[in-house]
DNA sequence: CGAGAATATCTCAACGTTGAGACACTTGAC
DNA sequence: GTCAAGTGTCTCAACGTTGAGATATTCTCG
């Protein structure tokens, strides 16, 4: 079995032989890229279906995990979507005009703003996130649970390493 | 140990318990995410300390890896690069403005354009990709050697099964 | 040989993000 | 109480990508 990655590395092998021992980090960090790009396209189908933004849905997610009231500060949301100011604005502004959000000015602190799932959109959100796992599961099915585990492990170490920092 | 997708995770099985057996596929995909963007951040470091962008470092290496005579047609560079073709066309734009590559309208079918390195970017390439070697060494020296191997094994099995096809 | 299909690249408007700066509000020190 | 520093959100121009369509060239067959 072979697949893009082996033939990245089976190029530059050829190329500059004497680099071959230096390549394995490619093995692995090319695949990151390569998946992270397929599992954005299931993304964007799934948000596509349901005529939502990936960016959207990981909105409604966002929320919704944080419990009732289901709702949270532009400052907040910005380091939980992993954007900067204005793509929450914009973000927002978008879900405001469909209705999946409303902005509530706080009255303790004028300067935040809370950005709050509505009825609909908490309704919408159950379904959305049990279709969601659905299609995750699908994605790792040729792996089994075991090596998931392992695989899930050593991400979380390099992510500690790497300063992926917690939110919550 | 913790980390952000633990977060969620917590608050999920928090928010709907029933769900909790269903939540493992986010242990490994929702990681693959963030890696991707730590690593999207060393590589954009690594681009603007050279004065590049990601995607014209991206481009250097796939020339530079095709072998001699480092070129190859701009239809050749879209599936590699995995962008569409007015993305490919902006970069060799702003690459060949920088004299990192220049075109050669092909003699035998004018309709191509060959891409081609120039002797300058020859030489930058070289080095260029040692360093990158050094840093993505560098990204896995968390992780032993064992562990990786795991992992790039699982991740090729799931992009066989995701439809990542091989170029070349 | 000629017409239409196929192919390769470029064009361009729409889109979402970035990131610096503006603006409004709050806090802390004096 | 006042002023400066700090904080939270929004504004906006610049940027790169997308993706449909335009253009030019080559191929295929009748």
């Amino acid at each position: 079995m072979s697949d893009a990655v082996d033939a990245i590395i089976d190029q530059w092998t050829q190329e500059r032989p004497e680099l071959a021992p230096g390549l394995w980090p490619v093995e692995l960090l090319a695949r990151i890229q390569r998946m992270n790009r397929i599992l954005d396209k299931h993304l964007k189908a799934f948000a596509a279906e349901r005529d939502l933004e990936v960016g959207e849905v990981d909105i409604l997610f966002t929320l919704r995990r944080s419990g009732p009231p289901y709702a949270l500060t532009a400052g907040a949301l910005i380091p939980a979507a992993m954007v900067t100011s204005g793509a929450i604005t914009n973000r927002i502004d978008r879900m405001e005009a469909k209705g999946l959000v409303e902005r509530v000015r706080d009255g303790q602190d004028r300067r935040t703003v809370r950005i709050r799932l509505t009825e609909r959109s908490i309704a919408l959100t159950e379904s959305l996130f049990e279709d969601h796992l659905r299609q995750y599961a699908e994605l790792l099915a040729p792996l089994d649970p075991a090596t998931c585990a392992t695989v899930a492990e050593a991400l979380r170490t390099l992510l500690e390493a790497g300063g992926d920092t917690s939110i919550t």
